[in-house]
DNA sequence: CTCTGGATTGAC
DNA sequence: TCAATCCAGAGG
């Protein structure tokens, strides 16, 4: 299977979110590679109010302004940890947020943005990695087309700003789509 | 320095 | 419906 190349993240965030959508997230930590595909993004931009990067470049949100491909977890509530990928050129925050994975190789419960992180054993030691590199920790391959017809579009889940913006896409009828939806 | 709220989840 | 649990970001 074809690793993803830099080129696919160096473009329009809202391309790249849907796009994503069924293409192959794979980490090795231990001794085990996990690999899932993905169902269910979200976009989120410098300009948006609801992005990390909103109010300019933090050492939190460093990776979000970082090379195309490189990816974000940060950690929310104090509990859970979330993955992005930085998206379209470096010193721009952007980034598609992975809300949800179909099980394919040593995980499951993967149906909502923190289960998948600690399905994949996704932690703030995974920040900054290169998504591109074809090797682990982490890196994406492709998977298998997606029918446009079968992509949704529709607004973001659990955010309070720019709740009108239709920027999360999911897979038709894909059982691993997180629920609230 | 203090205070507030959050790209969630699972238990009541 | 709500607590868990920590820290970035905003304001003094």
């Amino acid at each position: 299977m074809d690793k993803i190349e830099r080129d696919f993240f160096a473009r329009n965030t809202l391309i790249v979110a849907k796009e994503l959508l069924g293409n192959v997230l794979c980490v090795k930590t231990g001794d085990k590679i996990c690999r899932g595909i993905i169902v269910e993004t979200e976009a989120y931009t410098q300009d948006d109010p609801a992005c990390h990067a909103y109010r300019g470049f933090s050492e939190r949100s460093k990776s979000l302004f970082s090379k195309p491909g490189t990816l974000y977890v940060y950690l929310i509530y104090g509990i859970h940890y979330c993955a992005n990928i930085a998206t379209e050129k470096e010193n721009f925050g952007s980034g598609v947020l992975m809300r949800a994975l179909e099980p394919l190789e040593n995980i499951c419960d993967t149906n909502g943005p923190a289960k998948l992180c600690k399905a994949m054993q996704i932690t703030k030691n995974l920040d900054g990695c290169d998504v591109t590199a074809g090797k682990p920790p982490v890196w994406l391959e492709y998977g298998k087309k997606i029918n446009p017809k079968n992509i949704i579009q529709t607004t973001r889940i659990g955010i309070s700003k720019a709740k009108d913006y239709d920027w999360r896409f999911y897979i038709k009828d894909n059982k691993w789509v997180s629920k609230k939806a």
